[in-house]
DNA sequence: AGCACGCCGACT
DNA sequence: GTCGGCGTGCTC
């Protein structure tokens, strides 16, 4: 039998099927989307099984040296998955597979240095190495040896040392220690003083069960020495038992039922629910404005699929996969729930995998790579918040995240539910279009009305004399809500602004000398960062231009609104939430739970605070500059600030006070901020629509972004050049290549980058187009230090 | 991606 | 003559 295999090398010319003999004694358990270890050349590397057949058309084959699993990792399912992700994404097929299992899963290969003879026989260079064991590794003795290798050749040659190579998986599985009274306990044998051993005894005989050995120790106050004593004289048996890290331990969540629908949630999940119950795969779009009680229909909908014997995956951006969420999800499913997301080690993470792996969880609630889930009996796939850009994954394999949830919903004929109260207008038009099902929730539940929305212009501030960053409106709303004890939330939008550094002399800006983009002020230690290559230096004193004193760091930070608002507002108690303030695990929920008790009167923070907060005292939201994003060169920039505006509105007055809005802007006739005022999706959407149109965006038009960068400039523009002249060429008349064009950040890690895009609609063979230039281009990025990236359907140009 | 193989210059 | 530099091509 022959076990075709994906091997795991990240490359073009590895990226196909290789096949090797599976042995006999491996014929019974040898199965596609299993891992294995086979021999590669030289070496030894992992693989997944794709298929398993009778015959090979190569001469020549070798054996499979291992096998990792006891059961597949990947389903049939996910296996076609995996092919279809990495067509249509062009990555490798070995990368697509990786995306699906969780990191622990990933083998590393060590390769070692073995010891045959004898220390004193090996050449007097090499002895030092083997001085304390037999094996080591490799690394080791080159950087031991720096260019002395040749004595390691020779001892190989005379077969005094052998090379190894040594397949380690990255997870561990914990395991817990277990004891329980042995069947023939003969008590004699403890000594008559051995108090604390007696005492041991009497414990597990009173409790007669199987015990943790550490809660034992510790409920009978006694000493794993203690516990050795009686196992040595086999009155006592220990065992280690496999077990989960649990990331939510000691939390308790109490059971809440499901609670009455409203006339209109009923409207909208009657549909939903008919195609539970008929294993429909249909895509609806559940259009809720915020506080419409989307995450009760949810609720409701994954336990129509639990009471069917299925599965559900609950997607959430991982912004607002707090605790809050998961709480509301574990209330609810208790057990069944597995949670997956940024947060968990990577322990934690292979667990939770393996608890949904092994069928102990019916529902996972998870960010972006949750989609994936190893589910076998899927009948349902939710995801909040639709519009998120963080569920476009930005390395390798560059999936949407909704394009997987509805091909697996497809396989496994079932429905999607996408949710948002801002859908992204991709989705909108394909329900508009009835390619997706359109269900709306118009209404606040309990009718709480929408929030009021204000703008203030800021330009008039500025000719009234106001040059702080609090309009004056804004100043009295918030003294307003001190006095009557509500609480406010001040939103800053940091992107658009960076907290660059620039000489106010003669405007010099502090650039990354390998990477042309501005570095970043951090205030920790004084220094000036680059984001992309992480490249530090110190922040300088005077201007390295004109030897100014005047430069420092600009843009508005937090912590700057910060100071300013406690120089204003001296009396209020100001909460901070940004990068900053919550780095360690836990401070997200500890600062909201402050908030959510009423220490603090104001909460100031960045994106983090504009989702997923519900808390009933909040009865004003500013923001102090609605505007910021507004100019970043992108054609989603309208439809991004259209979104978070009317995201950050809907966390004012979600109760029983009614909440205000102020929106602070420089440009406040514009139609993204002027339309949050009315909360008009509909007429955002008409008239961002007709903007798409005219210049021939998305979702009229697919997009493709080729970047090709390369450490020799000419080099870079001759190549970007070929490739747009040849896409010119190949593509039909309608499709629009722009570029070759500098990328917005030109060069990183020294490497220029150049841009071309391509605009289409119906042009089946792009995907082929693209996969021949890469073939084209093959020896130029494999031997020379071309590299050419692919992005079907970019959410960010840089 | 590694790693070996092979061809060329430099040096014992 | 051989050692080691790097370009070229293969891995079932």
């Amino acid at each position: 039998m022959i076990a075709r295999t994906i091997v795991d090398v990240p490359a073009a010319q590895t990226d196909r099927l290789f096949d090797y003999i599976i042995p006999d004694h491996l014929e019974e358990i040898v199965r596609p989307g299993m891992r294995i270890v086979v021999p590669f050349g030289p070496r030894l590397i992992q693989g997944f099984v794709i298929e398993v057949v009778q015959e090979s058309d190569v001469q020549k084959l070798k054996s499979i040296e291992e096998v990792l699993d006891p059961t597949p990792v990947l389903t049939d399912e996910l296996l076609t998955l995996g092919e279809w992700l990495a067509e249509q994404t062009i990555c490798f097929r070995i990368s697509a597979y990786q995306a699906m299992l969780p990191a622990a899963l990933k083998t590393a290969v060590t390769k070692e240095l073995h010891l045959l003879t004898e220390l004193n026989e090996l050449h007097p260079y090499l002895q030092p190495l083997f001085k304390e064991k037999r094996t080591i590794l490799w690394k080791d003795a080159v950087d031991a040896l720096a260019g002395h290798l040749k004595h390691v050749r020779n001892a190989l040659d005379q077969g005094q040392l052998a090379v190894h190579y040594v397949v380690k998986e990255k997870g561990k599985k914990k395991t817990e220690k277990w004891i329980k009274l042995a069947d023939s306990a003969d008590e004699t044998k403890v000594k008559e003083n051995a108090h604390k051993q007696r005492e041991l005894l009497l414990y597990l005989k009173q409790q007669d069960k199987a015990l943790r050995s550490q809660e034992v120790l510790s409920a009978t106050k006694t000493t794993r020495a203690n516990l050795k004593a009686l196992i040595d004289k086999h009155l006592v048996v220990e065992w280690e038992q496999e077990t989960y890290r649990d990331p939510l331990q000691g939390v308790e969540y109490k059971q809440t039922p499901a609670l009455p629908l409203t006339d209109e949630q009923q409207q909208v999940f009657t549909p939903i629910s008919e195609s539970v119950l008929n294993n429909q795969s249909e895509t609806f779009l559940l259009h809720g404005v915020t506080g419409s009680g989307k995450t009760e229909i949810y609720l409701q909908t994954i336990e129509q699929v639990l009471n069917q014997g299925k599965e559900a995956i609950m997607l959430v951006p991982e912004i607002s996969l707090t605790p809050q969420i998961v709480a509301r999800f574990k209330a609810r499913f208790g057990d069944e729930v597995a949670v997956m997301h940024s947060g968990l080690s990577t322990g934690e993470k292979y667990d939770e995998w393996r608890r949904i792996h092994r069928s102990e969880v019916k529902v996972v609630v998870g960010a972006r790579s949750a989609v994936f889930a190893p589910f076998s009996k899927l009948g349902l796939i939710i995801m909040d918040e639709e519009h998120e850009m963080s569920y476009k994954q930005e390395d390798m394999p560059r999936y949407h995240t909704k394009e997987v949830a509805i091909k697996r919903a497809n396989y496994h004929q079932c429905p999607v539910i996408l949710g948002s109260a801002t859908p992204s207008l991709e989705s909108y038009a394909r329900a508009k279009k009835g390619v997706y099902t359109l269900l709306s929730l118009k209404h606040r539940v309990h009718n709480r009305p929408m929030p009021t929305v204000e703008i203030v212009d800021m330009r008039e501030e500025l000719r009234a004399g106001n040059r702080s960053m609090f309009s004056t409106s804004l100043m009295e709303a918030l003294k307003t809500r001190l006095e009557r004890k509500e609480q406010s939330v001040l939103f800053l939008n940091r992107r658009g602004y960076s907290t660059f550094v620039m000489c106010r002399d003669c405007g010099y800006v502090p650039q990354c000398e390998h990477c042309d983009i501005s570095l970043t002020y951090h205030r920790s230690n004084h220094s000036l960062k680059c984001h992309y290559c992480g490249h530090e230096e110190a922040m300088p004193s005077v201007c390295p231009e004109c030897e100014g004193e005047h430069i420092r760091f600009f843009g508005t930070g937090t912590q700057k609104v910060e100071e300013e608002l406690t120089r204003v507002l001296p009396e209020a108690r100001v909460i901070r939430m940004d990068v900053d303030t919550t780095r360690t695990k836990g401070a997200h929920q500890k600062l909201l739970d402050a908030f959510g008790h009423g220490e603090a009167d104001i909460l100031l923070g960045t994106q983090m605070i504009a989702k997923g907060l519900d808390f009933p005292n909040i009865t004003l939201v500013g923001v102090l500059a609605a505007d910021a994003m507004l100019h970043i060169p992108d054609f989603r920039s309208g439809e991004r600030t259209f979104q978070l505006l009317e995201q950050v509105s809907g966390r004012a007055g979600r109760h029983e006070q009614p909440g205000e809005v102020l929106l602070q802007s420089y440009t406040p006739d514009h139609y993204s901020i002027q339309l949050v005022t009315e909360h008009n999706y509909e007429g955002f959407f008409d008239y961002e629509m007709a903007q798409r149109r005219t210049a021939e965006y998305p979702p009229y038009r697919f997009m493709a972004l080729i970047t090709v960068s390369d450490p020799d400039l000419p080099n870079v523009i001759e190549k970007s050049q070929k490739i747009a002249d040849y896409l010119k060429r190949t593509m039909s008349k309608e499709t629009v290549v722009l570029g070759p064009v500098v990328s917005p950040i030109a060069r990183i890690k020294d490497r220029y980058r150049y841009q071309c895009m391509i605009k289409y609609k119906n042009e089946p063979r792009v995907i082929e187009a693209l996969q021949q230039i890469l073939r084209h281009y093959l020896r130029d990025t494999t031997q020379g230090n071309l590299q050419i990236s692919l992005d079907m359907h970019p959410y960010f140009f840089m």
